[in-house]
DNA sequence: TTGAAAGCGCTAACAG
DNA sequence: CTGTTAGCGCTTTCAA
């Protein structure tokens, strides 16, 4: 009769059942809330279960019922602001839904995310909500959906593929961030991005439907508008880790006619190639320009502030799950969440100077 | 037979053992590696699992065996970094176990925080891992433990509850902090926490076994070290909102004696307290100066480079993790990761000028 | 090494 | 309104 005893088994539907003199099924109805049970029945069910401690069992409830509630989230760097806060947007939305998160961080890995999705698919989550780390290889997606399930891609999306996809369109944005540069009198733009790709960036390269693509893209629109020459060499991507970052910055850096502005792909390349900019002795904006996308609150703080390109991140998320909600059939707010980036102009971009297009300095 | 007819129903051990013509008990033994089976059988069940491509049913498998493969994860603030790093080192950990995360964003709100270990303890995960919002309100976790769940405890830890608690030692960090400061000629030292409290922060008050009761007690014997008055009215804490942060920083620099120094409790809270600093044109060090806790790479690209303590969070993540797993009966490397606190001073203290003690700057 | 059969805890017909 | 009876997909005795 001790607390001992009660967690040396979980009380089930008929242990309550028994207790309340009722039949399992009358118990399953009164807990479960369906069917119909009379009063009488109602309090003395609830007054046993009450008693014994009783918590349903997730696991059998969607076993029986074959739908799950909860659904897989894979990201590839959690550690990431930008999906730390997609997935407070996606976390907030389903819990009203009734719906748990299962997260996979996956390091940007292809491997990894075939893994996890499998994997979620054997929990028998109710959907996906995954920002893909490639644009082409995505057979394990399809799949997904091909068995019924629901998938919202996130970011990223894929061509051809009947998903649904969350991401904000760039181009506009993206046109901007070049005609501010080269405006100011930029004419080598670097790149950063940690986009997985299988070779060094090429001009007229697919890039997939990636944010990449778009900014790329809308640097290039930028140049042929302007009838000036560009140079897709200063687009760097695969910069996953620490030291391919430092290759990518040195890259474009410590060369004869070194980049005179760079674009952050987001926040964490931004933060890092702030650094090497840092540690080169460099100046912002005096000795480089730099734009970054992802505005959090740090990029405001630091000298100078950065002009950045912002994004709804944590409406973004909100989207990703209410598109994985309609889909799992369930009735969402019809109108969309404006999903729009903006240029936010501070301080960290400036005419280069002279002296910033010779070698040795 | 064709994919379509696949999508409607996933196939299940009968489906396979039916198709390798076996019985399902063999098919099983087989599919999950247990019990013995003949060469023969094995590759015939194997050859018939791979043509209906069938996925083992988790939910089935925890259900029959009572073993969940995933653990629940209850944060305060997925948005925070502290949680995004430590996350991801429980992530990484328990990957290797085979277990999945189930992640709960709670708000720093204690209604929801039980909500959400009940729902996991529904959901039946293995184990749990939070980070507590509340250092005195823990029945639901004494509850979750005395039902036979492993509970672990991240950050914060309950006097008198025999719970495993992973959490830095800041005793020495903190006094250092204040000392710091002290030593640099501040007497008035301001500290900012989004810790939960029921009333004002007054000399004396139980913060149960929390880093800010670690942090708070450092400064204060700092003082009583240095023999000098500490004013516990410049403790603020419940900043859990951004009026709320404002308000906290009003009382610490809007007053006749405003504070000379402020030490922020997380990357949060400093991001924060920066930009209320930076509205009112003060400037670091030498109007205010300014300690952080967690040492995030934007810290030190921002000028003047913040004084931080840095904590081991990734790790603190993975020993939480490793706790988790040997209360659940895994084997673990025994020996612990070293989990420390340091000071590292940069440049955003320094002694207080005579007019910034002074009112009406 | 094999197979038949009994559950795990729950819901969902189907009769009363 | 209530109770009985089947399962969901898997593992696990228990015999053969």
């Amino acid at each position: 009769m001790t607390k001992r005893e009660q967690s040396a088994k979980e009380a089930t539907v008929a242990d309550v059942a028994r207790a309340a003199g009722v039949s399992k099924a009358q118990a399953a109805r009164a807990l479960g809330g369906y069917g119909a049970v009379s009063e009488q029945v109602l309090s003395l069910v609830i007054a046993a279960a009450e008693g014994l401690g009783y918590r349903p069992n997730q696991l059998a409830k969607s076993m029986t019922t074959g739908r799950s509630n909860s659904i897989g989230v894979v990201v590839g760097d959690i550690e990431n602001a930008h999906f730390g806060l997609a997935l407070r947007g996606i976390s907030d939305e389903v819990r009203d839904a009734g719906y748990t998160v299962v997260l996979v961080n996956t390091d940007e890995d292809l491997a990894n995310e075939v893994a996890a999705v499998q994997e979620l698919l054997q929990q028998r989550v109710a959907g996906l909500i995954v920002a893909p780390c490639s644009s082409t290889d995505t057979s394990h997606l399809e799949s997904a959906q091909a068995h019924g399930r629901a998938v919202v891609l996130f970011d990223r999306g894929v061509r051809g593929l009947a998903l649904d996809t969350v991401r904000v369109d760039f181009a506009d944005a993206a046109l901007e961030v070049g005609r501010l540069l080269l405006d100011t009198g930029h004419r080598r733009i670097g790149y950063v991005s940690s986009q997985r790709v299988k070779a060094a960036y090429q001009r007229g390269m697919d890039l997939g439907l990636s944010p990449v693509a778009d900014r790329v893209d809308g640097i290039e629109r930028a140049f042929t508008e302007a009838g000036s020459e560009w140079d897709p060499a200063l687009v760097k991507l695969n910069a996953t880790s620490d030291d391919a970052l430092a290759a990518a910055c040195a890259e474009l850096l410590d060369q004869a006619e070194p980049a005179t502005a760079v674009v952050c792909s987001d926040s964490l390349i931004a933060l890092r190639v702030l650094g090497q900019i840092k540690r080169r002795g460099l100046r912002i904006p005096e000795d480089i320009s730099v734009v970054a996308y992802d505005d959090f609150a740090w990029t405001e703080l630091i000298e100078p502030p950065l002009t950045v390109v912002a994004q709804p991140v944590y409406d973004m998320g909100r989207e990703a799950a209410r598109a994985l909600l309609r889909r799992l059939g369930h009735r969402v707010p019809a109108e969309q969440l404006p999903l729009r980036a903006h240029l936010i102009e501070r301080a960290s971009v400036s005419a280069p100077t002279v002296s910033s297009t010779l070698p040795g300095r």
